[in-house]
DNA sequence: TGCGTATATAAGCATATAATTATATGATGC
DNA sequence: GCATCATATAATTATATGCTTATATACGCA
């Protein structure tokens, strides 16, 4: 019964690898602080709408997001149940805070609030 | 200032990026038990020497690893001087050991020890 | 019902990645 | 110096990735 340890190594290159796109990991670090809808991402990352959906569908995809609609918005957060969630988390923890891209959002009048 | 946090997520997704490869990450988790020589893990991946040394060229590059000939052989460690080092080690703690595929080639005596 | 807004999906394309094979370099031992 | 072993590099190829544009879906509201 070797494989245990092999799929987990697979599931956590996996899981790194999604991690190891600027984006992605940015997404994640500011999902740590509040949830977000899509379109305060497009804000905040200056990029076309579905660049943004396609970078939320794969952390979708390997479970480390959650989705959830409020009205009109669909809002994402962090996903505490999945079960490489504290590998997941302590990576975070070694990121700085993105604190000030929201505030320059802000600045500019160009924060995004849905709701 | 804001550069200096965005090159901090900039080289935390590069690492995150080396380390989400499943054959790069196994070698990160047996260089923190002992010091390996590329023939070592040429014989645990069962993949070809180039293909090995072209994993190690990449961790070297970004400095998470170092390399040290002795006598015939070359020796890779981790590099525990590197600046992000507390990420990546922090990484590694949270994968399961690798010690079984170390014994497995031992059982089949393929182990290699270069010393 | 029909329109506007928010988001997702599909197709296409350019670039990046990881493997292979072939070749080069560098140390050891005769 | 030459042969051999260990490792690195180069060139090539196949596949994966991330973006773009175009289109589809789903909700909210008049």
């Amino acid at each position: 019964m070797e494989t245990t340890e092999s799929i987990d190594l697979q599931r956590a290159s996996q899981i790194l690898k999604l991690l190891g796109d600027k984006t992605r990991l940015t997404m994640m670090k500011l999902l740590e602080s509040h949830d977000c809808c899509v379109c305060e991402f497009v804000a905040i990352f200056k990029m076309s709408q579905p660049a943004i959906s396609q970078h939320l569908r794969k952390l979708r995809d390997l479970g480390l997001v959650k989705e959830e609609r409020r009205g009109q918005w669909i809002f994402y957060s962090i996903n505490q149940e999945h079960e490489d969630y504290p590998l997941i988390s302590s990576v975070l923890h070694h990121l700085p805070d993105q604190g000030s891209s929201i505030e320059e959002l802000e600045a500019q009048g160009l924060r995004i609030c849905c709701e």
